[in-house]
DNA sequence: CATGAATGAGCCTTCATTCAT
DNA sequence: AATGAATGAAGGCTCATTCAT
C-alpha cells in the first residue's frame, strides 16, 4: 500500500497511468531501479522527463505503486489457495503454480521485487514488503510443518532450509522466464514440482 | 580477467588492497553497486573518498577486481572437480558442495555477482562474466545429459530447466547464508542435494 | 566540424545556445580553457553550473562548437577571396584584411584558438583544427610562391619563414585588439600590410 | 624574482634543482601550465609527485622560478644592448637578434611566458611580469620614436601598432622554432629584420 | 497534458599538497 | 632524497525534481 500523495496522483485516466507504470516497470526490471533514470522511463514512454511528474509524485512512488499492485494481486491468489482447505502437498502445488502464474503476468514487477526488495524493505515506505515476506513465510512454513506431521514430506530435512529452497527456486525463475515462451506457467510449475517433490535422481 | 590498468594498481601493498576490496565488496553487497557511493566505501575503510584512488583506478575497477578474483577462485575449484573423472551424480554433488564453499568464502562477491552480473555482462569490460556463464552452463548441461544417458537422472525432465533449477537454487542461497551460522557449507550442501536429488516428498 | 552529439544539442532554441556560447567563449578567452570552470561560465551566464548541461553535452563540446563555428565563418571568407582570381599581392592584402575582420567579429574565438589550438589539434575530436591549418598553409604558401615567381615579392626570403611571419603577425593581434577601439579592422589591416609589404624602415 | 619560501628551497644541490626545473619547463611548455599535473613532471623526472616537494614549495613556485630566471637573463642581454648607445635601427636589430638568441636558449620558458604571462601578470606573485612588460615597452617605444625623429623609420605608421607588430612577430616565433634546426637564431633574426625593416614586396 | 528550462544536491574523480618513514 | 599513503578542496557531470507557459 503506497503512502499518501499530495498533488495529482489519482486524477488522470487510470489507463494512461497503468501504461506508464508498465513502461517504468519494464525499464526498472531491465536496468535496475537505481540505474534507471527518470529520463529513460520518459524516453520509453515517448515524453519528457518532467512530464512524468504530472502523473506521479516521484520515481520512488512509481516503484511503490508497481510493487504494491503486484503484491496485492499476488495475495489475492495466495489467499484463495490458503483458504481452500487443501492438504499440504496440494497446497504447495497450488502455491507454486500460482507463483508461476504471477511471474507470467507480472514479470517486470517480480524481477524488480527480486532485485530490490531486501534493500527497500528497510525503508518505512516499503514496510509492506517486509510484512508480505513474513506472511509468506508463515504460510509456507506452516504448510511444510503440516506436511511433515502428516507424513507427506520427509522428516529429516531442516524445515526452514526447505522453505528457502522452494521459495527461491520458484521466484528466481523470473530471471530467465519469458512470457509466451514454449512452456506455459502451469507446465513449468509441474516440472518444478516434480523436481522439488520427487527429486532429480532416479529412484533406486 | 580484469581489464588492463595503467597507473598504480598492483604496485602498492597487496594486503591493503585486499583489505579495501573486502570492505568495498561488503558495501556493494549490502547496498547494491549503483547505490554504493565511493564515499560510503571510504567511510567503511576509515579514509576519505579521494584516497581510494591511490589504490584503484575507479569504482568500477574495484567491482571488476572483486568479481574477477572470485571467479578465478571459483573456477579453480570447479576445474578440479570437472577434471576428477567422477560419475554424473558425484560430479553434481561435488559441484554443489564446492559452490556452497565458495559462498562461504566469498559471500559478498557472490551476492554482488547475483545482483549485477546480468547487467554487467553486456559491457565489454565485464565480458568475462558472460564467458564464465557459458562455461558454467556447458559443464552442468553436459553432466546432466551424461547422467540421463547413464540412467542416473530421470529422463522425463527438461534438461535446461533442470539446469536452471539447480543453478539458481544453489546460488540464491547467498541471500540468506551467513558464514559462521549453525550449518557448515558442507552440511547445507548435503541437505540441498538431498532435496534436489531425492525430492522433498516421502517416497510412496 | 564538431563531433556528433546524441542528446539535446541542436534542438533547443539556437539563440539561447549562441548566447551561452558567446559567454563561454569570453570566459575561455580571458582565463584559458583549462582554468575556466564550468561554474565560472554559469556564473557569467547567470545560471547554475548543472544547468549548462541542458544545452551542451560537456565543457569540451562548448569549446568544440565555438571553434568550429569560427572556422566555418573564417573559411567562408577565405574561400571567397581565394576564388576571386586576384594577383598574389592583392590576395595577400585581401586575406589579411579578412583576417582582421574575423578578429573583429570573433575576438574571443580567435584568442582561444591562438592559445589552445596546438594542444587540441592532437585530439581526434579536434582534428578539423589540423585540417584547417594545413589548408591555411597551402593557401598562403601558394600565394607567396606565385608572388615570388611573378616578381611581386622579393626572391631572397625563406618562403616558409615569410609565411609564418605574416601569419603570426596577423593573428597575434588578437592579444591586444579590442573591437570598437580607435582603429577599424580595415585600418589596422592597412597599417599591417604597409609594414609587412614595404617595411618599417625609410627607403634609401 | 620569486617570492620568499619557508622550508627547503635553496638547500639541495643547484644542479639537481636546475635539472628538475628544465624538466618542468619542458612539460609546462608542451601541455600548458594548468594542464600539467605535478605527477607528469615527476614522471618526466623519474620520481614520485610528492618527492618534488623536497625541492620546491609548490607547482607555482616552479613556474615562478622558471619565468624569473628567464627574465633575468633576458634583461641582462637587453640592458647591455640598450646601454651600448647604438642608433635606433641598430638598437632594433640588436634587440631582435638578442630575442632570437633567448628563444634559442630558453625555448620552453619563452613558450610558457607567451601562453601564460597575460593571466599570471594579474597575480601579485607575478607582478614582475607586468613590470618587465612595461620596461620592455618603454625601451622599444623610445627606440622607435627616436628612429622616426631621426628619419630612419617611416613617419606614417602608428608607433604603438608598430611596436606590437615587431614585438609579437619576434616572440611568436617560439611556437615553431626548434633549437638545432637549419637556421641559427642569428640567421632567423636577419631574415625577420629584413622583412620588418624593408618589407616583403619588391621595391618599385 | 506536456514542454522547456532551470535548480540543487550529490556523485565520481583529479590533483596539489603533506608527512611519517 | 625519496617513497607510500593519505588529505581536502575542487571540478565536471548527472539526475530527480520543479514550474511557468
Amino acid at each position: 500500500m503506497p503512502t499518501a500523495k499530495k498533488k495529482p496522483n489519482v486524477s488522470p485516466s487510470p489507463e494512461r497511468r497503468r501504461e506508464l507504470l508498465d513502461t517504468a516497470a519494464e525499464v526498472f526490471a531491465a536496468q535496475g531501479y537505481n540505474a534507471t533514470t527518470v529520463r529513460k522511463i520518459a524516453d520509453a514512454a515517448g515524453m519528457l522527463a518532467g512530464s512524468l511528474y504530472y502523473h506521479f509524485d516521484s520515481k520512488e512512488s512509481m516503484l511503490d505503486e508497481i510493487l504494491a499492485t503486484f503484491l496485492d494481486e499476488l495475495w489475492t491468489g495466495y489467499d484463495t489457495v490458503l483458504a481452500a482447505g487443501l492438504g499440504p502437498r496440494e497446497t504447495i502445488e497450488a502455491l507454486v503454480t500460482e507463483s508461476f502464474r504471477e511471474i507470467d503476468r507480472h514479470r517486470a514487477a517480480v524481477a524488480i521485487y527480486q532485485k530490490e526488495a531486501r534493500t527497500l524493505a528497510t525503508q518505512p515506505r516499503f514496510g509492506y514488503l517486509a510484512d508480505s515476506q513474513t506472511k509468506f513465510e508463515e504460510a509456507w512454513l506452516g504448510t511444510l510443518e503440516r506436511g511433515v506431521a502428516d507424513g507427506v514430506f520427509r522428516a529429516g530435512l531442516d524445515i526452514r532450509l526447505t522453505y528457502r529452497f522452494i521459495r527461491d527456486t520458484v521466484w528466481v525463475a523470473v530471471s530467465w522466464y519469458r512470457p509466451g515462451g514454449q512452456h506455459s506457467p502451469e507446465e513449468i510449475a509441474r516440472q518444478y514440482l516434480s523436481m522439488v517433490l520427487d527429486g532429480v535422481a532416479v529412484r533406486t
